[in-house]
DNA sequence: TGCCAGGCCGGGT
DNA sequence: ACCCGGCATGGC
């Protein structure tokens, strides 16, 4: 028993459903999620602008593109080469295993596609399951930078342990289900941008404020 | 104006 | 198994 469902309703009751992820589909999603790392997400929006203005948000088109021409296009969302690189390593997967279609790579096992994705260069455990949850509607929590400081903010868990010990927690207090994860990745980072900046104290405003911890 | 944003890799200890 | 430098733009 954890206080993380008491987390969830505190978060919903605050700022209600968020309707995630910005994406008409499942491949804009996952570019998307590559290129979102550590940057911004207004600059990623202007990244995907370019390419959809340009008609080139395919697998096929993107495959086809030299590196440099990918890279010019999708320069707003910052480390533009080797985003370019990361996007081209994907889509070569893509490819190769599921003839450049998400929507066959969504009838694969979640755990066998999740070990696949991870040995793409440019995807960690982040982006495998902003992909695998975003994308592929398949029930893995995603752990961010906003998830752990807000949890350790709250005492939760400590900021310095790894990825998935924070994804085991989520996973043994919560019922395996896709919207819920959706939902409740979302408002953290809702409520990581509102009142849990990387500076500055507890804000008494956030709906989180006092809230009690009883883990373990 | 400096700091920050929905990470990850490769090389070194 | 960790630790660290590098990667880069745009908004506040």
């Amino acid at each position: 028993m954890t206080i993380l469902p008491e987390l969830y309703h505190k978060l919903y009751h605050a700022f209600g459903p968020q309707s995630w992820w910005p994406g008409d589909t499942p491949f804009e999603v996952a570019v998307g999620a590559i290129l979102t790392q550590n940057t911004n997400w207004g600059n990623v929006e202007k990244a995907i602008f370019n390419l959809k203005k340009q008609g080139v948000l395919s697998a096929k088109a993107i495959h086809e593109m030299p590196p440099d021409d990918l890279a010019l296009l999708i320069k707003p969302a910052g480390y533009f080469n080797i985003k370019a690189k990361r996007l081209k390593s994907f889509i070569d997967f893509l490819m190769n295993d599921f003839h450049g279609s998400m929507r066959r790579m969504k009838t694969g096992d979640m755990y066998s596609l999740r070990d696949k994705l991870l040995n793409v260069n440019g995807i960690g455990p982040e982006t495998a399951d902003s992909i695998l949850l975003y994308a592929l509607e398949k029930p893995v929590f995603v752990i961010d930078a906003y998830t752990k400081r807000v949890l350790s903010r709250h005492e939760i868990m400590e900021h310095d342990r790894p990825y998935e010990d924070f994804q085991k927690l989520f996973h043994s207090s919560l019922q395996t289900d896709v919207q819920l994860f959706n939902e409740y990745h979302a408002l953290i980072v809702k409520v990581g941008k509102t009142f849990c900046k990387r500076r500055g104290p507890l804000c008494e405003k956030c709906p989180l404020h006092g809230l009690q911890y009883s883990h373990g």
